[in-house]
DNA sequence: CTTATTGTTTCCTAATTAAGAAACTTGTAT
DNA sequence: ATACAAGTTTCTTAATTAGGAAACAATAAG
């Protein structure tokens, strides 16, 4: 069947085949809900982690709890300095890796 | 050409004279702490690496040039949607590297 | 079961990003 | 100098984040 012969591909060929080919807007999308899906599960394990309610970290930030619910749950798009207010409170280091060619710039926040 | 040469620093001008040279340790392990301001800076840097205008830049991603220039002059908190799509346009990988005590989470874009 | 806590969702409103457009400035080339 | 391209700034309007508040669901504890 075609499914047993899928499995035996790469995660990246499966994405290609099924979602698009790099570039492609529906590509685009794909990659992006899912960018966008692993940052708010990760403000999430590290908030539960550090044992804090949604409306203690907002609390932290000057942000409300619904506001944090909706960036965990991926519902909003939030703006930058809101994200890395987020992780500021949440005492992670969060370090930006821009890989350029065979060069590396890194700066933290 | 004359503008060729007129043209700023290029990328790898601007890391060898801030970081180092290649192969140097400070160069392999570039480690600084750099507030949000240095974000602008450096995707000017990177677009400007790879012979692009705000404008074009801009149209990549759905963005006016105005907002790019914004961006990049730090005069705007933009959205987190909207510098990720700066990064994948200029193909930069950014990468998310949460330190939370002993444990690493990393993402990438 | 009742109560409290936490998280989710919705309403309205305020604040801000970004579009769209244009004017202006700066820099480069002819 | 003049023309052109690139970047900056400003304006109005549209779209969206976030505040403020409240209702609601889910869970756990008493």
């Amino acid at each position: 069947m075609k499914s047993e012969r899928l499995r035996k591909k790469s995660l990246d060929e499966m994405i290609d085949k099924h979602i698009g080919e790099i570039g492609t807007e529906k590509r685009d999308n794909f990659e992006e809900e899912l960018r966008l899906d692993i940052l708010g599960q990760t403000i999430r394990r590290i908030r539960e982690d550090k044992h804090l309610t949604q409306a203690q970290l907002g609390e932290m930030i000057g942000v409300k709890k619904a506001q944090i619910s909706k960036i965990e749950n991926n519902l909003t798009d939030a703006r930058f300095e809101t994200i890395l207010k987020v992780f500021r409170a949440l005492n992670a280091k969060i370090s930006f890796n821009v890989e350029l060619m065979n060069q590396n710039i890194q700066f933290e926040q």
